[in-house]
DNA sequence: GCAACATGTGAGATATAGTCAACTGTTAAC
DNA sequence: GTTAACAGTTGACTATATCTCACATGTTGC
């Protein structure tokens, strides 16, 4: 049965010399050189065994044979087309969607998102909060933006976007009591923490030569909140010292509404775009590259 | 518009594993390994940016997109094999036309028919007579048998068989009176020629040795025939000396009908299958491979 | 826990399909 | 009648898409 089929590429450069009347318009419409086209017509000939065009003046016109068979290649060929783009179609319509942190969400994208949505409107892209700051989840988000450290989930494209630093941040009237030269002066203050975060602090403390001791008793004396978000917005307000990942402050700190006095530090996690496995490259992909270059402005 | 296509072998192997449910089971029909399918898969998932089967236990099953490509790609290469098979079937119930001269199909060919349309069934053979021995024209047969000598047509594919030889024949009555040793004892008879080969004697004379001026005056008194058959029928006769292709006598010859008292020459000559140019190879070349077997028996 | 089965994948072989350029034949204009 | 533009075919070479092999991974049932 199936043995009786032609090769399918011959059949195509067939169909649309027929359907266009001519090798080199096949051969433009296929993108290819007529010489390619008219070798793929000759094969057709030979494998059926008889001439499917004739040469009448300088161009073709389909035989007996030939239109007999172009009459149902060529219902195919528009079946095939119309399967493929309605395909095409849905797969393009269907948005995007793009689960984020919600801290992540407030203080960083949405203040972008009108961009991104001018920029990227082909991607229809809708965003969630992704519930918890757990990953690695069969999650139904088109992808996960995410701040994640090696080892990466094995079941999912992992794109790092940048490095992360952290940073202590405050108001700027707890600033002006600060020696900025000296990473203890952190002590004078109270420690803001959240749960999500438990190793920022430690970090922090290593990276700046602090002893852990002094830190577990300052700690002690923090205060905690539930989410990132409030511990910003708690800075702010002046209750204390937050850490927290500078591109969340960064808006802050150039208004000024934060002070960062000691720096800020690398830590080992990347922001990071995390896909399903068979995501749509050709989706996800642009928003990669908008991610990349958002985040170095 | 053609842009959205995916390569067609892509598809194929789609359309072959939905129908069969397995990617190994479509490698079989394919006639190709299931890594190589299951890379077609891989591409095809790429091009459209979704998954088109999920893995289910050990096997495979469609996904919503796969459900909605199957429906038109399925419709889309039943129609494509209908065609294509049918325009298959076409050609290959098409009596083919075999032309022959009369005297090679009354004295060679018909006695083997039979067993040609046997042994060859599928290619539902028609005999006509070539009406001329003139070749090179645009016959609308299928192929045409002939003795020719190059140089050959340029518009037709020519499949030589055998190399054409000659004898001289006569009644066994008029051979008990032949020195079969002596060439020259051919002038002690009357030479029976026919227009259709003039080249023959000369051929014969000189091959034989014979002076050509003995020949001409002999042929003065010779008696012509409008055709070979009847030119051999004469010799059979005992009405002198014809000379023919040795193809056209060998059953007259075992049988004792006629004799061969000088032997045969070879002629530059070649019993030759001519097809014209877009023949059917499928269908030319079996009875091309039939017919040197039976002439080498 | 193991054997049988089904699909996925890296590396390298190979065959299909393409390019280029030269050639034949057709049409039309000067 | 000559020439130029056009359409298709073809030989020689090349490239890339496709396949195979062998191994890996994951599922099922005894």
């Amino acid at each position: 049965m199936q043995h009786s089929m032609p090769p399918l590429s011959a059949l195509r450069a067939f169909e649309a010399t027929a359907r266009l009347g001519s090798v080199t318009a096949a051969a433009n419409e296929l993108n290819v050189t007529h010489g390619a086209v008219s070798r793929q017509l000759k094969s057709l000939d030979e494998h059926f065994g008889v001439a499917l065009f004739a040469k009448v003046g300088r161009g073709l016109v389909l035989t007996h044979h030939g239109e007999q068979l172009q009459s149902g290649v060529g219902e195919a060929f528009s079946r095939l087309r119309d399967s493929c783009a309605a395909l095409k179609h849905e797969v393009e319509e269907t948005p995007f969607t793009l689960a984020c942190p919600g801290s992540l969400l407030a203080r960083w994208l949405i203040p972008r998102l009108d961009r991104l949505h001018r920029e990227l409107p082909e991607l229809k892209l809708q965003v969630v909060v992704s519930d918890t700051e757990q990953l690695g989840k069969p999650s139904d988000a088109s992808a996960t933006l995410a701040f994640t450290e090696p080892p990466w989930p094995a079941d999912m494209a992992v794109i790092p976007l940048m490095s992360e630093q952290i940073c202590a941040v405050v108001s700027p009237a707890l600033a002006a009591q600060i020696d900025s030269a000296k990473p203890a002066s952190l002590f004078a203050n109270k420690l803001l923490v959240t749960a999500s975060r438990p190793q920022a602090w430690p970090q922090w403390a290593n990276a700046k030569g602090l002893e852990q001791r002094a830190l577990e008793d300052a700690l002690q004396q923090g205060q905690g909140f539930a989410h990132l978000y409030y511990l910003i917005e708690a800075a702010v307000a002046g209750l204390g010292v937050a850490i927290a990942p500078k591109l969340l402050v960064e808006d802050d700190l150039s208004s000024g509404r934060l002070i960062a006095p000691w720096g800020s530090i690398e830590t080992p996690a990347r922001l990071c775009l995390l896909l399903p496995k068979h995501a749509n490259v050709r989706r996800s992909e642009p928003l990669a590259e908008w991610f990349k270059q958002a985040l170095n402005e």
